[in-house]
Order: structure tokens, then sequence, then C-alpha cells
DNA sequence: TCTAAAATTTAGCCTTGGCTAAACTGGAGC
DNA sequence: GCTCCAGTTTAGCCAAGGCTAAATTTTAGA
């Protein structure tokens, strides 16, 4: 049968996990800078109304990234700390390596945020040993 | 007013145009090696159902990207073939800058493939430089 | 030419991620 | 303790991009 529990799968897709991606990071962010992440900074860090922040955020609690009670404070589960960490981790590589070779800092930023969802384990290896260099 | 003729914006957001950046890229290389795109063969190269990519295809020559008649070929627009150059631009230089620095070639066409739609032109003049070198 | 297979299109379903409007809750201040 | 406001949630809309089933058109072969 056609795996109905398709339905259940923790990452469907790439574009999908990218945004998992970019809000544990960024309640980790928040949790560092304010004690607490809310909704409402959350949507306003992204640019989105706080209703698709918190469709976004009901997604994630089903999918066991994030844990929160209602009209409550939002937090990481342990597997969403990881991934967190993970993902901040990637971004700095790919953020000071592209400093490292001359990208102005402001433009770095940015293009360190949609890249290194893209990075392999691989390619950031390398990248990191052209660093301590 | 808050202007509703944003619904014919030409692209809405990121993820819009790098669907459109693939999918022109992806016709313009089937044209080369075949002669002509045809709806299948473009279905079958991105691993989707040649219903999704009749969709996708429809989208873009709403967005004047691309041509075709009802049960013909595809073709891309002047503007397209504009897009579809600058994109493979971008593409190759990424993955030569990646291999260039050690990433093996099968996993640099993975990572600049995803990479390519994020690297701003400024950066992308510092890959090229540094290729040179 | 005619027929069957292949290619394309249409219909109709789903989920995600956008939005606004409106309802609801919690907490601060009186 | 009550009220009101900010924050949160719900309802309901839309487009994109995924699918299968079914209809339609093209084309190749007998």
């Amino acid at each position: 049968m056609r795996v109905k529990s398709r339905k259940f799968t923790q990452l469907r897709n790439a574009h999908h996990r990218e945004k998992a991606e970019d809000y544990v990071e960024m309640i980790q962010d928040l949790a560092d800078q304010q004690g607490e992440a809310r909704l409402t900074d959350v949507a306003k860090r992204f640019g989105v109304s706080t209703v698709t922040a918190h469709k976004i955020l009901f997604r994630l609690q089903r999918e066991k990234w994030i844990t929160s009670k209602p009209y409550r404070a939002i937090f990481l589960t342990p597997r969403g700390k990881r991934l967190a960490m993970e993902s901040k981790r990637r971004h700095k590589i790919v953020y000071q390596f592209l400093k490292k070779i001359g990208v102005p800092e402001e433009i770095a930023q940015i293009d360190a945020e949609g890249m290194e969802h893209h990075v392999s384990s691989e390619t950031l290896k390398i990248l990191r040993r052209r660093l301590k260099k």
C-alpha cells in the first residue's frame, strides 16, 4: 500500500527542512537574547504575520522540533536544539568563509543565509579547513 | 491602495524565482542536447509527474519565460533565454569554484545546484576572480 | 488509413505558507 | 476584582506545487 504515513514523515522535502532550520535557529537566538521566544517576535523577525508564524510553529510542534502551550512562549525540544546548533554552526562557517575570501560583511550575511541549507557536510568540512589557514 | 496587482508581479518570491531559473536552465539544456524540450523530458529530469511539470510550465508561460503551443515542444522567449544563460553562468562559476577548493565533482554538482540561487552578484564576482588565479 | 500507444492536458484532490478579519486569553493597572 | 490591551489563536481566503485518474491529441506502425 502506498504509504499513507508519508503524512507523518518528519521532513517532507528540502524546502520544508529549510523552514524548520530557519525557525529553530531563530527561536534559539531569541531565547539567548531575550530569555524566551514569543510568537510575535518570531513573526517580526521573519517579516511575516503572526498568523503565518503561528501556522509554521504549529507544524514544527507537530513534528517535535518545539513545544509550547497555548498563549505561552516557545521552547526547543532536545532534537530541536540539536538542529538549531547544527544550523547555526553551518551558517557561521559559510559566513566566515565568505568574509575570508573578501565578501563584504552585510552581503556575506545575506548570502550565507540562503547558502547554508545547500552546503553538504563534505563541502562544509573543506570550508572549515580553509578557514583555519 | 494595497496593490492588488501584486497578483501579476513577475516573481512573487525567492522560491518562485528559483523554480523559474531551474526550469529555463533545464529547457535550454534539453534544447541543446535533443533539439527541443518536451514536457515529458522536463518532468523526467526533475523527477516530478508530467502534470506537475505542466502546471509549472503553464505558469512560466503566463510569466513570459517560455512559449509553447498545445501538445508541442517548449521554447524559451528572449528573456527566458537571458535568464537561462545567467543561471547557467552562475551555476558554472559556483561549481568550478567548489571543485577548485577541493570538493569532489559529484558533490560539487549537487551543492552548486542549491547554492547558485543564493549567491549575490558581488560574491559571484569574487568567486570568478578566485577561479582565474 | 486506422488504430493503438505515447504524450499532453484537464479535473480534482492535498499540504504548505502567505494574508485579513475576528475571536479569545492573560496580565497590567486601576 | 475588573477592564482593557497586547498577544495569540481560529476561520477562511488564495496560489504554488505535489499527486492520481481520466480525457484528449499526436504520432508511429501495421
